[in-house]
Formats: structure tokens, C-alpha cells, sequence
DNA sequence: CGAGAAAATTGCCAATCGATAATTTAACAA
DNA sequence: TTGTTAAATTATCGATTGGCAATTTTCTCG
């Protein structure tokens, strides 16, 4: 009945696949870059994941997982809400790298306006983010860390633009060290923290 | 001595170049994309413009040209400083267009990792824009209308960031009129003005 | 040990990529 | 008119693209 055993864990070869789709971006990724990546052959790759674009489509979903899972992590057992919130921007940032930024905004920008399906994922997980990230400061609201004069989707917002922001800025050499400097400060700003109060 | 008159402008085809680039990006933008955008044939964009990546060099710096012919009109008189910021943040979003952003931001992202060249003329790029925005806010900061303590060159990265993460958001379908009520709210928090005191 | 099944690999495909050489067309000067 | 010059066009190049059919290898089960 069964036949020959992968040589391989195709999870593995999806890592490598959407490490190669973050440093290049969709279209200058050639299914020759990918073969080099995952180390399989071309064919296997089709067999494997479909075409180009359903294995971008795999990718981008890994990605997100990875990401999620990140995210639930960087809590961590941190009680402080703002601490919290600075633990979760942070962890975004650390998604982010030197040189290639986030695979999501780099996606956004290079293939959301031509892919529908590419674009529905992506505000998908725009929405899961941002509502992670709604919950704590409504969290930090609700313990008088930040004042209930703030508007939280709105205050969600304009962290999010902002993030975008860092991550082209990051793509184009902006150190993570300094990402995150400017983050916080922005955090500062739209929860109307006080200055220099970057962990307790 | 002279030769055969050239049927149209350069100056035209490579505005439409332009447009082709931007609307598609670097790579996804073929050269059968620009015989078709310009109307040129191809054999005469090699002549007229050199090679692809040239072309898109010309292209590039032709964005540049417009916009900071727009950004010098965008204070027009305007007599209030902060005025004059906001027309000119006003006219960086109304450089970018709802489904493809930022030309300048698109590229920082898609071709600035791997092309020195064009990484070096946005940098300049980056820096021009900054270096006039600073010059308003240092304006406002004389006649008082923003605080002393706001310290010029720190806020406008602020804002400069937020603009890349407006100009991504605006490629994935964000409106204009959405982004310039958020970035207004950047500004106020930014340069600490009063909520709402938009235009006087 | 074969028979069968599935993974892995080879080899090839039409289409398109960016880029030029060779040629034709059209204008001005002599 | 004709020679000169340059723009416009045609035709074509080799390389690479994404994609797949055919084949070989390697396993499990009867």
C-alpha cells in the first residue's frame, strides 16, 4: 500500500521557501531561487505545494502563524498591561528584520494590489493583530494605565500605520535597535504615556 | 546635418513610464509594459532611455522633480506655519494615489535592498523631504505656535515614518481622505498641538 | 521475493524576458 | 535632386521564466 517515505519534512522546505519570498519579494523569486532554498527539486515542489502562487499563499500562512504564535508568547506571564503592549509591539518588531522588513508589508505593497486572495489574507491578519493588540490597551484602560479619554481602535491605528512605516524604513537598512526606539515613542504619544517610561 | 525629428516628446513617454512603474512595480513592469505605457517602440526606449534600470533611474528622479516642485507650491502664501506643514504633508499624500501608494516607498521596498544606485537617490530623496519639513517646524517653533521643547529633528522622523506607513496602507486601498485625517492626528501629537485644530 | 505505490528526479516545453543588429523612413542641407 | 543624418521600425537573439509529462528510485506490503 504505501510507497516510498519523504525524504524530507515539506515544513522545513516551506520555511526556506518563505525565507526566500521575504528577502526577494513574490515576483523576483524564481521557482529556480526556491528549488536552491528548499533544497528540492522543482517538481517536487509542485507536487508538494502546488504552483508558485499557492506556495506563496502557504508561506504567507506560515508566516502568520509563526507570528501569532509570537505574539500570544510575548505576554509571557507580564502582568503590567503596558509593559504588555510594549512586549507585543516589540515582538512585531523583532519579525521584522535588517534589510528585508515584514513579509506581510513587503506582500502588501508588492502583490495585495493584484491578488485578491493575497490581499483578503493579509487584512485578515491586519485584523488579528489589531485586536490583540485593542485588547491590551483596553486592558491598560481598564486598570487606569491609560486614560479612558483614549480612543483605542483609533489609538490601534495609528501604532499599526506607524509600524508599517518602520517596517519599509527597516527593509531599506534601519537598524531594529532604533525601530524600536521610535516605536516607543510613538506608544508614548498616542496612549499619552510620559516620556522615558519605557518598562517599569 | 539634422536629422530625422523625433514624433514625440521624451518628456511625455517618460511620465508614462513612470506611471507603469509605479502602478507595477520594478520587475513586474516588462519592457512590453512600457512599449505599450509610452507608445514608443522598444528599440526606441533603448535608444532614447538606455536600458531598463536606466529608465527607471529617469523615472524615479522625473517622481522626484514633480514632487518637490509640488511640495515648494504646497505653501503658496500660507502665512501660518503650521499651515504650511499641513499643506505640505497634504501634498506627500496627495502624491501617492489609493491602490498604489508611494512610488518613492514602493521602491525603498521592492529595489532599494538590492540596487546601491537607487537606494543612494531615495536616501537623497528622504533627506530633501526632511530637511524642508524641519525648516517649517523650526518656523512654527520661532513664532511659537509649536513648543520649544519639541525637538525638530525627532519629530519629523515621526512623521516621515507615519507617512511610509500611510503610503503602504494607501497602496493596499486605504483613501486619501482617511490618511490625511490620520496623519493630522499624527501632526497634533507629533508637534503637541490641540486636538481638532486642524486648518485654522 | 516480487508487485504496487508514492516520492524523487530527469528532461523538456511554450512563452516571455531584456536586449540589439539590421533595416527602413523621414527630415534638412548642399 | 541627392547625400547625410538620425529617428523609427522590424526582426531576431540567447537566456530565463513558470510549469509538467515521463521516468527512475525507493520504500511497504502481500
Amino acid at each position: 500500500m504505501a510507497g516510498r517515505p519523504r525524504k524530507a519534512e515539506p515544513e522545513a522546505a516551506l520555511v526556506a521557501a518563505m525565507n526566500a519570498f521575504w528577502q526577494k519579494g513574490y515576483e523576483s523569486t524564481s521557482m529556480s531561487d526556491l528549488t536552491e532554498a528548499t533544497g528540492l527539486h522543482k517538481a517536487s515542489l509542485y507536487q508538494t505545494f502546488g504552483d508558485k502562487h499557492q506556495l506563496f499563499v502557504s508561506a504567507l500562512k506560515l508566516y502568520f502563524k509563526k507570528s501569532s504564535k509570537a505574539q500570544k508568547e510575548s505576554r509571557n506571564g507580564e502582568e503590567n498591561p503596558i509593559n504588555a503592549i510594549r512586549n507585543s509591539v516589540d515582538t512585531t518588531i523583532n519579525q521584522c528584520a535588517e534589510g528585508k522588513g515584514c513579509l506581510a508589508v513587503n506582500s502588501l505593497i508588492e502583490v495585495a494590489p493584484f491578488d485578491a486572495e493575497i490581499d483578503r489574507i493579509l487584512k485578515q491578519f491586519r485584523q488579528h493583530l489589531d485586536k490583540h493588540l485593542a485588547g491590551l490597551v483596553d486592558e491598560a484602560k481598564s486598570v487606569k494605565l491609560v486614560s479612558g479619554s483614549v480612543d483605542t481602535k483609533e489609538a490601534v491605528r495609528m501604532i499599526s500605520i506607524f509600524l508599517h512605516g518602520l517596517s519599509a524604513n527597516m527593509a531599506a537598512g534601519m537598524s531594529a535597535n532604533k525601530a524600536r526606539a521610535l516605536l516607543h515613542g510613538q506608544l508614548d504619544l498616542v496612549l499619552t504615556l510620559r516620556k522615558k517610561s519605557h518598562r517599569s
